[in-house]
DNA sequence: GATGCTCTTTGACGACTGTCAAGACTTCTC
DNA sequence: GAGAAGTCTTGACAGTCGTCAAAGAGCATC
């Protein structure tokens, strides 16, 4: 431990955290461009500040880079709708507000979410990355599960699905729709907003 | 054309199409083995009769084979239900037949889901391949429709929910089973048959 | 049996892969 | 300022990738 790490009530240890961060967030980066099949160390190298070599120094191995980068990406996207939840005052405006964010989502951050189909799916074949996308996967659900629990609170009803089926069908919705958007089918984004609009009122009774 | 060829009224392209089709086979074996992310084309003489380079005789390139495969893959799957369908003669029959199939395939095909979903997760980077991908997600689409369809027909009611919206959210269900079955949880093909028959009223009214 | 055609194997090519060691550069400690 | 520790670059390694040319094998035809 440094004296300036002391100084600063920074452990040398959050460096290394940093830098692990600034280079999985590279190697997300680049994830998303090129998918999974077609990323290779150097081409995350060439995405951020460093050289190939540097990614060994920090990283045991490629599945450990993708690991982080999986938790990476959990840091970012779990609390996306959790702000329209807080504020929303009628079950409309929530419903509202969450197909606003579904559908902008949709389409400002398309790369990102076929990363994460990518990465998800790579777990059904490399178990070394099952553990840490089940977590993501849970974490996802429940960010659902709280949407669909206020909805039915400010509806004054209850809901009538078991978390994980509700997240297993917007989640489906959403990757047709994901398919779709990238596909160049401008309407994708408005059958979403459709679909779901369709969906949640058979949720709650 | 040879004369042994015009003898049995079987053209050479026939031979060279039945050719195309067990190597696309064999490279459907090695994929939902390893995932198109770890899959060269040696891994997929060695699961067939002939060498690698036989690969090159037979598809221009990879992507070429690929996509063959993508088109096998699509002779095989989308007649799964039919027959419950057909044979069904009320509702309740119909739907046990089709959660019986569901989870069937569920459990004994399990490789061969987690590559279908592979591969279209690969068309959401690589265009060459989402002509082929999206044709079959279509296939798949009407098949889980004509479920519906009928369902709704020996029930005596309609159905509710359009067609792509059906289709996702099965889907939806059926990937988030089919994770949970390869991650080695065995209630994953139970919690399938509940989740989708919860689902299933919704759909007619 | 020789010829020509189709099919298949073999081996090699250049490029790329993940990994890692050696050294250079920076930063901190005393 | 010297030395140590930490950080980064460079270059190379063994292996694999997709691709393809050359030659061999099998077989029908003349």
């Amino acid at each position: 431990m440094t004296a300036a790490a002391h100084r600063l009530g920074r452990r040398p240890v959050d460096k290394v955290a940093a830098r692990r961060s600034e280079l999985a967030a590279a190697a997300l980066k680049t994830l998303a461009e090129r998918g999974y099949a077609q990323t290779g160390l150097r081409d995350i190298a060439q995405n951020s500040d460093f050289s190939h070599g540097v990614l060994h120094y920090y990283f045991a191995d490629k599945t450990d880079l993708i690991t982080h980068c999986v938790r990476e990406y959990k840091e970012r996207c779990a609390t996306r709708y959790d702000e329209v939840v807080a504020t929303a005052t009628t079950a409309e405006e929530l419903a509202a507000g969450f197909l606003r964010k579904l559908t902008e989502t949709l389409t400002d951050e398309a790369p990102m979410h076929r990363l994460w189909y990518d990465l998800r799916n790579q777990s059904m074949f490399e178990p070394a990355f099952r553990a840490d996308v089940a977590e993501i996967d849970l974490l996802l659900e429940r960010m659902i599960g709280r949407i669909v629990t206020r909805y039915a609170e400010l509806s004054g009803r209850t809901p009538q699905v078991a978390p994980p089926v509700v997240y297993a069908v917007f989640d489906g919705l959403f990757q047709q729709a994901l398919l779709r958007q990238l596909a160049g089918v401008p309407s994708a984004a408005g059958e979403l907003r459709a679909a779901v609009g369709q969906v949640l009122p058979h949720l709650v009774r």
